[in-house]
DNA sequence: TTTTAGTTTATAATGATTCTAAAAAGGTGT
DNA sequence: ACACCTTTTTAGAATCATTATAAACTAAAA
């Protein structure tokens, strides 16, 4: 059980609906953004048994929190996050309403001249809308 | 009577209530962000008439497609939206959950590498999140 | 003023998310 | 294995923002 550790280490208990989320979000190779509702889906597919939503809120959430996945800024009814947790950007497509990743190197170094007064920057990101 | 020009131009039609929710959104030097609730009390305390919620949603969303006002991604329950039309960017503070414009100049050119094909860029906008 | 199409409204419906409280399961010590 | 305690899961209810509905209203045109 390759995420077991990783789960217990971060304090969270290994369940086994933690450990069916983690094996549908990260045993790829590749990254992918989702909404609560699309995991659902997935896991629904992908293994047979079904997990409560409110276990995937709760799941999801403790993830975000530990820094396994991001939430993506974006104005939609729903919360979209992303597997991939490195530091990059999205361009939002407006008529298909699909995420695409853009690379750090794709956009260029940011520079914030602004200072706020006793804060510091967790995180900057790009969200580049597209129109055909 | 200075929105009523400018809402019949639109193809809008200047019914008194269009006209207050302009006179509160705009009759001001300064621009500003808010919830459809936040605009809700802002009337019922500046009017002493009430404009029902299907109408605010109704007007917004309106006046965001004539480009009057620009919603602001970001990842909260409900949709902010901003007075402010022109290009510029938001920093976020977690904390105080309050946006603060950040000016085009503060933030420097950002010039997007990739290419989708068939696309073109509707818009740029950085979302610094800042944390104590 | 009559007509027409656009607008407002209260209310219902929807959809995402959070809450609740009870049952189940993980972890620890015996 | 067992008992104990705490965390987690779960179905369902509750909440909150937003959208849909359909009837009453109103601005503008004929």
């Amino acid at each position: 059980m390759k995420y077991l550790e990783k789960l217990r280490n971060s304090g969270l208990r290994p369940t086994k609906q933690r450990l069916q989320i983690c094996e549908v979000l990260f045993n790829t190779n590749k990254t992918f953004h989702f909404t609560i509702n699309d995991l659902s889906e997935k896991i629904k597919k992908q293994t047979s048994k079904k997990i409560s939503l409110a276990t995937l809120y709760n799941t999801v959430h403790a993830f975000e929190k530990k820094g396994y996945l991001k939430q993506i800024p974006i104005n939609s009814g729903q919360a979209y996050f992303d597997t991939n947790v490195t530091d990059h950007h999205h361009f939002y497509d407006l008529k298909e309403e699909k995420l695409i990743d853009l690379k750090n190197s794709d956009v260029g170094p940011i520079n914030i001249l602004k200072k706020i007064n006793g804060k510091k920057i967790k995180s900057v990101e790009v969200l580049v809308k597209l129109e055909d």
